[in-house]
DNA sequence: TTGTAAGCGTTATCAC
DNA sequence: GTGATAACGCTTACAA
């Protein structure tokens, strides 16, 4: 990699000159202009981002911290933030935070060394010290907190809605499968659908769980028929388990949906794939993403920020783990 | 962040001094060092890597390049990268390609400008010039050309297997559905297969296609049908286009795998969540993954490397969509 | 319009 | 044992 010395020497200048060009700023005669982009080009001259952020005290590199890259959901937010970002020329550090408040803290403190500019994240503990006083912007993802930056989807709603959907569909004894009480949407959807139901007055039965792990969903489906084998209605936690528990109904002889309708939350892209393809509450992850990012540059750019507080609608995905009805 | 001049202040002694503790080499008498280490708890110093980075030339960052972490089989080689890496403390820029030449220089190009000391690609084109004459280790993932340092799995052998497994089971008309022609790994299962039915002398057909994406995929799936109704045994190029053809054929009324067998590649955690579940041809993606990063952290190091050239076995998972066989 | 030089936060060399 | 100080590659006053 050439240095900015290089080129200046090439060009029969000083390094200062060669700066204001690349910065396009400062006045610098139009023939020597040409020199030095003559010279940058003869080198294949880029700064070095490292010296320009040690300078500047601050990069071009945003840090982004997810639970897990590895659970579908995820992929789809990470890519919506990566394309925002990288339209702006901005990089992403990227770190799985297992939910672990220490890899959590661990990261953000490099994050930090590395002079990131802002961070996305998908924590558990948006009131937690390390993000109060961090000293860049944050924004939440997927998760909210106050009046905290945050990109989210309506999870009570959500709930509301699965609830509503299955009970409009003739389920009469729902099973809630409770997703983990630390994971703010899983209790959002929780809520809200008990309210649902609470208000309609249908019963229903709560399994809690604590994880979205695909392995352990399977066990949590197995025990679900066991505890509650009249169920005629399930309401996942999300996509990942509703489709474990579609699997296990779909072993023990049950008829989807005509036995047991299920639907889940999150609308990954496995949900249309299968067979019968899942009824799911849709959030617009590509999108959540994009906007975080889009976000979070409005933030380190000291822009005017009209709204911090991103909510995202949700939507009713009918395919056919319910049951068609009369519109 | 405090700096190391602060620390040194708060401890009454020189940077000099600070460096020294910290990085644990020159004589440091204890007392000094207790002050020192004292300074640095009480003012919560930890070094900035940016300066750090820039006199050392060389940063504790990786870059990782993967055609779309939103394609399922990717994650799994990405969570393997990160785990290994982070264990070792280095940090994870990571872009997504798209498979466009043009996003790959450009990520390229701003690693470099980050001083990342190794790079971590899936690329198409290892053989590129932006490749060769890096200046810093890569290792190809998924990927593999001549000597570089590569991790992959053995495509052609796992197009061997799938073919043999489909012919095993009883399936005479086969066809096969050919990746997108400038992903290695598809060439060579594609190339496997054909060898297998040849040499058993099978009949067979091609479909090509040019992406493993969700929705395309649907696409030829109907194609497929179309053009090919009597194939009795389907090859298909990885398991995102495997589950299409499933959803398709059963839509058709095909009865998987009385009528139809289908074989998948990769074993992403989708396939077993399918009804039927899918047969595919694992790959360890997740130890994929670490061992690359093991990989390049030994490049990087300048570790005696016994074999830069990291090739995986493949194995058949028989699950529903392939009929059972006598042992 | 251009150049000189200080400074960003480290590490390493060399005196003392 | 410890402290000055140059150097890493850049940007930005300030001078010229």
């Amino acid at each position: 990699m050439a240095t900015i010395k290089e080129v200046a020497k090439a060009a029969g200048v000083s390094v200062a000159t060669v700066s204001r060009v690349m910065n396009q700023n400062g006045y610098v005669h139009e023939d020597t202009r040409r020199k030095v982009e003559d010279a940058i080009r003869e080198l294949n001259y880029t700064p070095n981002e490292v010296a320009r952020s040690l300078y500047k005290r601050k990069s071009k590199l945003i840090g982004l911290l997810l639970p897990d890259i590895t659970n579908p959901y995820f992929p789809q937010l990470a890519r919506g933030v990566e394309d925002r970002l990288q339209e702006q020329d901005f990089r992403l550090i990227f770190g799985n935070s297992d939910e672990s408040r220490q890899k959590e803290t661990d990261y953000l403190q490099t994050f930090l060394q590395n002079n990131v500019v802002g961070v996305i994240s998908s924590t558990n503990a948006p009131d937690h010290d390390m993000y109060t006083g961090l000293g860049i912007p944050v924004v939440f993802l997927d998760r909210t907190l106050n009046d905290n930056p945050a990109v989210y989807a309506d999870g009570r709603e959500g709930g509301r809605q699965a609830a509503t959907e299955l009970v409009k569909r003739g389920s009469t004894n729902i099973t809630i499968i409770q997703g983990p009480a630390d994971v703010r949407p899983a209790m959002d959807r929780f809520h809200g659908a008990v309210e649902a139901l609470e208000s309609s007055g249908t019963s229903y039965e709560v399994l809690k769980t604590t994880s979205f792990s695909f392995t352990e969903a399977e066990g949590w489906a197995k025990e679900l028929f066991r505890r509650y084998p009249d169920s005629d209605g399930i309401i996942a936690s999300n996509d990942i388990v509703a489709s474990a528990v579609l699997q296990e109904a779909v072993g023990l002889g049950r008829r989807v949906p005509q036995d047991v309708q299920i639907i889940g939350f999150d609308d990954i892209p496995l949900s249309r794939l299968l067979i019968p393809s899942l009824s799911t509450i849709h959030q617009p992850a590509y999108e959540m993403g994009r906007e975080a990012a889009d976000l979070i540059i409005r933030l380190i750019e000291g822009q005017y920020i009209e709204s911090r507080h991103i909510q995202y609608a949700v939507e009713f995905i009918e395919r056919q783990t319910t049951r068609k009805v009369e519109s």
